[in-house]
DNA sequence: GTGAAAGCGCTAACAA
DNA sequence: TTGTTAGCGCTTTCAC
């Protein structure tokens, strides 16, 4: 397509040398007469020289590409997540290639294909909900391809990790609902093959056995991410006999969603639900109430996993890294039931 | 880092023939002995050869990669578009690189000189609120690089466009808020150096001069995306001598911020203020009161911006192509002033 | 139908 | 300090 660009080759023919002496010019650091040099440097730049990539990709059989697999763009917790990793990947002269899983196993192992086939030199993984199993990632490593999970883990993979603390917030925000007089908490959780979901879960029940307090079937409730069934399960919450007086949803816009349900159907939040978001979105400032919910730096997530992708990179050390990125429980009116 | 992966020249040792040999039996379309290609299909197989795109790149100077500039990820508009890009570029066999120009004209320039040096086919651009010049893609239009825009056009510059009708919808989105009764209509307008916000200003005052209603200038709000300054001008524009009863939002986030400092200041939306959005988010459906929007297809712009790029890659065929996207107006409880 | 050789643009080991 | 040569993995003429 684009119009031929010029060459090492062009250069040396119109210098009358050699490639490698352009090349080596070129490359700062060997050593090439400073005439030499200064009249190469000025030619290229005459001519806007610019070294084509393919070839240095081929010769070098890397391609300075980061691939990441993430399950939604429109999700804005990857969106941000996204962000981070290309300032990371940016700065460091990479470039990244963005593939979506759509929550689907069966997508999330052709994107990995896909990037492994462009030779991407490391890949970052935040796994589709549906993901249950690790064959297509255990290939990977076989394979010494760099791997970071951020966010969505798998745990039983021997690749880098980048998490939150799911059960500490979990157990955390459970607890605040709990001191704000609620006794009835019901819980969406995501998925049961996602580790965060199962950690968040967990936390939710350790709280609320910590205070001696039921945990019921019927407040348990297990959702995908992908939205649709959010006024069906609250409907459902709300005409169960034993209505909950506060939920704990999976992200802020489920919650809201719900809030919208519960006060069409003649109910109060918080004084009759309250309600807990999580991701902590600005949205959250504005809906009424006002939504209390987990601050969770998507940003951060992404920042920290790119550097550990690169430095695998870089020094070729695979050898696999944990690294934590703490949540905060934000609170607001939406859990504000009575003071206590 | 990969660990050595088989070539061509691993199979051809393996059968005693000779790499050209081996290329043509796995290139579907060149005469090869039926049976030496049925050699050469089942070690390839069984080997799991892949073949090297890095080669392919150089050796035919493209990289089945579409490059993309957005402003912004976390702009849900844009991450819907993503989508659209994505999933007809996959169909295809292409990648997609995605950069982010976060609204500024120099990033956006960087961005475009990586995709460059990364050799993609060719590019799809929104352009950042902050680019007033065309320079850069004058050059990537003189080195013959297909090049598509979509939503934030550039009309001056000889390439192909997907576009809303900014200017009608607008218009019309006005004369909405005429019929429900309202005469002082103020409207959040993007920076005047896009196409889009000029349009849609244009479609604004021409709705109220058509209704001779008088087009106040201290209703017009020139605000940039990023958010942020949303509290200033609502309280700016609620506390207006004369104060406007409907605002025209830039966009459904914005609109849900101005309905909270509205309602923070004692006034009420719609009565007092009527609110239109932009965008058509989910959320509008769950806020209170429902917002009214516009409906704009950021998918669909996707897929038919990537249709046209790849119909240029392809064909070589570089002739501008304009394609519009219609939108429509979505009209809920926020505009819903009195019965006319 | 198949092989040998050249070449995509670059780097690097080896010579001079 | 510079040139020659080979090679990254593939396709594609040109012979045979």
């Amino acid at each position: 397509m684009a119009t031929e660009s010029v060459t090492i080759k062009d250069i040396a023919k119109l210098l009358g040398i050699s490639k490698s002496t352009v090349s080596r010019a070129l490359s700062e650091h060997s050593d090439v007469n400073q005439e030499t040099r200064r009249r190469v440097l000025e030619i290229a730049q005459k001519l806007n020289y610019q070294p084509n990539v393919l070839a240095l990709n081929l010769k070098q059989q890397r391609t300075h590409t980061l691939g990441v697999i993430i399950p939604e763009t429109v999700n804005r917790f990857f969106a941000k997540a996204i962000g981070g990793i290309q300032k990371i990947a940016n700065l460091a002269g990479y470039h990244v290639m963005i593939c979506q899983s759509d929550e689907s196993y069966v997508a999330e192992r052709k994107n990995l294909q896909g990037l492994l086939a462009s030779r991407v030199d490391g890949i970052l993984v935040s796994v589709s909900s549906e993901t249950d199993r690790t064959d297509h990632f255990d290939m990977l490593l076989q394979k010494n391809v760099p791997l970071v999970f951020f966010d969505r883990i798998l745990e039983d993979v021997k690749a880098s990790q980048v998490y939150t603390d799911n059960y500490e917030i979990s157990f955390e925000g459970t607890e605040h609902l709990i001191s704000q007089g609620c006794k009835r908490i019901a819980i969406v959780a995501g998925p049961q093959n996602l580790y965060n979901s199962r950690n968040r879960l967990m936390g939710y029940i350790d709280a609320l056995k910590k205070h001696n307090l039921p945990v019921k079937d019927n407040y348990i409730i297990h959702s995908y991410f992908r939205g649709g069934n959010v006024e069906e399960y609250t409907r459902h919450l709300i005409n169960l006999p034993q209505r909950p007086d506060a939920i704990f949803a999976i992200n802020d816009y489920a919650a809201i969603e719900m809030m919208h349900v519960i006060k069409k159907n003649g109910l109060r939040v918080p004084d009759d639900i309250a309600i807990l978001g999580f991701n902590n979105e600005a949205i959250c400032r504005f809906v009424e109430p006002a939504l209390s919910s987990i601050d969770h730096s998507a940003f951060d997530m992404g920042t920290a996993a790119a550097e550990i992708l690169l430095n695998k990179i870089e020094t070729g050390n695979l050898e696999p890294e944990r690294r934590m990125i703490k949540s905060r429980l934000v609170i607001r009116e939406s859990t504000h039931v009575r003071s206590v």
